[in-house]
DNA sequence: GCAATTCGTTGATCTGCCTCATGTCTGCAA
DNA sequence: TTGCAGACATGAGGCAGATCAACGAATTGC
């Protein structure tokens, strides 16, 4: 979870840095204040609304993002409309892992959401002066390249059972250590759940309502569950 | 495909990167003579038969490979047996993008196969003394992770014809200009090919035979064929 | 040579999830 | 309060692909 990092006494108080609440966890986190200093005044900080597009697939791969707030989902649509979730990017995470120029897949808003963007020949060229910041980088591309295969697993051999418990682990997960019956808050809608996990709303909802009669989670709102039985629920996302 | 390197002067005719066949193409193909001559001096060349096992999931990942010769499969087990392949690797690529201390896939030879070896805490200390290296490796997890994601979009929403008509695009596409009429083999099995796109064996052999009925592909052998129609194939891959 | 084994194909049937339909809840505005 | 819209839940039936079964064609071992 991002945890609020000590401001940095060596930014002015109006940095945009100064106490930015993901610094230690984004790819920022590897760069001594003063290089931080110039690095930011290279972009500005961006808002958007939920729904809005932050990129479009297929448009020209001009700037990059660092997510400091919110929640983004990374999609992909088929000609007919059907649509599949690649992942969804936390605060702290990084947009713009590719070296072609166009972006592969859209990103959009899932909750308002707040991101630094810099351009992305200046942030390449910064990138090539830091070398922790490449190797940062690579370590962040290591391990989305990890959760993409583990999805991957998820998708091709997975029942609906098995990803929906799966899915409610990956939200239970990003709270350490996972404890049972703490409150787990997801933005994302059911339909989002549903391409992320390739199945259909109606299915995902099913599959929660079990889950909930099983006594495995208990649900504490619409977008928000506890973990009931934790045991119980890594037995069903494995099979 | 893998386009024989010109030899490299510099180097003795009896170094093991001399006549490498996929030398430009793998991570070593960034690396100047004298450097490449002290690098490969750290692991030796290794040979797997058709079947062998080169890391198993969970394994410490003590070691990282290049392949130069023949085909790997990256996947992962389920408990009750069921396989899902992640990925394959051909002549150039890199096993070994992870910094978790294990790995998270087996790789197994799918035919016989060539691996150079490094041990990967010489690995990492020759990375981080070489920056173009390590913007290498930055391209490769990149390139991996859009191969990934993109094969999300195939096991989270694509039909089975559309699964088996992008497999033989993507085994197609290795060969660059995609041309009709060319010979293509692939040396994986229909198992295999099954479990690479969350399908059973059946299903597979019957679309592949729907492919040939339909005339969109001709096979030449059990694990050869040509496209004969490739923009039918290309309509059939996306719905 | 011939059995034994493995691999791939094809047919018949079954089932998990999708599809379609309808109902319920929540939030918001009048 | 009522009415409405969007999100979520639930029921009934259908279908794509899984499962089960049988067979033919290569490959391996003797």
């Amino acid at each position: 979870m991002a945890t609020r990092a000590a401001p940095v006494p060596e930014l002015e108080r109006d940095h945009p840095c100064f106490d930015c609440a993901v610094r230690e966890l984004a790819v920022c986190g590897v760069l001594e204040p003063a290089v931080l200093r110039d690095f930011k005044k290279s972009g500005p900080i961006a808002h958007y609304a939920a729904g809005e597009t932050v990129v479009f697939e297929a448009d020209a791969a001009a700037n990059v993002y660092s997510l400091t707030g919110g929640l983004l989902r990374l999609s992909k649509l088929l000609p007919d409309g059907r649509r599949q979730i690649a992942g969804f990017l936390f605060p702290g995470d990084f947009l713009g892992i590719t070296l072609e120029e166009e972006h592969a897949f859209t990103a959009e808003a899932v909750a308002p959401s707040t991101l630094c963007r810099f351009p992305r020949r200046q942030f390449d060229a910064f990138v090539a002066a830091n070398p922790a910041l490449e190797r940062r980088l690579y370590a962040v591309a290591a391990h989305e390249l990890a959760a993409a295969r583990q999805q991957l697993v998820l998708l091709g051999r997975k029942t609906a059972t098995e990803r929906v418990a799966s899915f409610m682990l990956i939200l239970a997960g990003r709270c350490h250590p996972i404890v049972e019956d703490q409150d787990i808050s997801f933005p994302m809608s059911r339909a989002d759940i549903a391409d992320y996990l390739g199945l259909r709303i109606e299915t995902v909802s099913r599959e929660i309502s079990a889950l909930k009669a099983a006594r495995v989670i208990q649900l504490t709102g619409r977008q928000s569950f506890r973990v009931a039985d934790l045991g119980r629920l890594e037995q069903l996302a494995e099979g």
